[in-house]
DNA sequence: GTCTATAAGATGATAGAC
DNA sequence: GTCTATCATCTTATAGAC
């Protein structure tokens, strides 16, 4: 692993745990064994940085989704591909979504960050409805309302709870809405 | 309203739209319109001054949920109530819930504020379970889950949507979501 | 590519005059 | 209670040697 893929995975992680605003070059060059200065060769700003790493998250996490799509055999089973994602992140990273993190410091980005945040979430939401109609069109869920708006409710509600377990520590209380969510699409 | 109110006004708001992290004594002393000095004053610490909004934040919210139990005829509308406080903070001020900033930099709070951000979730989850638990019991509402567990979805539902809404630009999307909430209660 | 040295500005905080 | 002046430290960033 070269120093580049150190600096954006070291940037990465940091920022899930501790936020844009939470880290800085003296952390980043204290984890990867590099001085500051050195950063700067690869990353002329903090800007540049951040923006390299929403778009890696972007597509890993895409790429995961196609995965998914490829990997399961039935909808069902694709929303607890699905759903897994996010408690890994949680369960056993001890982190939160990097566009979430991203999204609370809004503010603070430049705007090639923040059009990476809104098409990130764009994307999730376009994926999860597309698998809502699939589920419903096969007959294997029964939706409260359209796949777009049942999208955005499972996105928002995934992504909230990230936040208030790591803030309650209980890191159970997405086990508990990944059930509610399941149930919620059963077919009855 | 004197000097300590604004202080705590000033603060208050701008965690809401920046984050802990995103204003310093220099922000807050422009938008007061007295020097940085004359902060520590009133607050000897940014975290003394960050535990003191977010204690003032959940009392008034706590005072917001008695005026809706006690000014609101039956439990759906209570809920609809519950939901407008989300709702009113981000289309009328463009704001986020206090509480969910804090949460995403949990890492940089002192002790003190990480528990009053815990316990204002806790508050939340106790009153919505207890809400929700009393529209069932008198035929209101048809529940897919617990009291608890349905609190639980609610509360993160509601404040992911305020962060997602936000980064996308897309107040609408809180809307979506109320009314998703308020028709998978609605008996059947 | 990495280093040392350094800049220019922001940060939270303190001392002491008024 | 508010001010000026000052502090130590941290921030991102640059220049130039190796």
């Amino acid at each position: 692993m070269d120093t580049r893929s150190k600096l954006l995975a070291s940037a990465r992680d940091q920022i899930q745990r501790k936020g844009y605003n939470g880290f800085s070059y003296a952390d980043l060059a204290d984890e990867v064994g590099i001085r500051k200065a050195s950063i700067h060769h690869h990353f002329s700003t903090k800007a540049d940085l951040g923006r390299e790493v929403a778009i890696q998250y972007r597509q890993d996490f895409m790429a995961a989704l196609r995965s998914i799509e490829s990997g399961k055999s039935n909808s069902f089973k694709k929303l607890e591909a699905y759903i897994q994602l996010f408690r890994h992140t949680l369960e056993k990273d001890h982190k939160v979504c990097l566009c979430i993190m991203l999204a609370a410091e809004h503010e603070a980005l430049s705007d090639k960050i923040k059009n990476e945040v809104k098409a990130f979430f764009k994307e999730n939401e376009v994926w999860l409805a597309q698998l809502f109609f699939e589920g419903q069109s096969e007959g294997e869920f029964t939706l409260m309302s359209t796949p777009a708006e049942t999208a955005k409710l499972v996105l928002s509600a995934l992504e909230g709870a990230m936040l208030i377990a790591e803030s309650m520590d209980d890191l159970t209380r997405l086990e508990s809405i990944s059930q509610w969510i399941l149930s919620s699409v059963k077919k009855t």
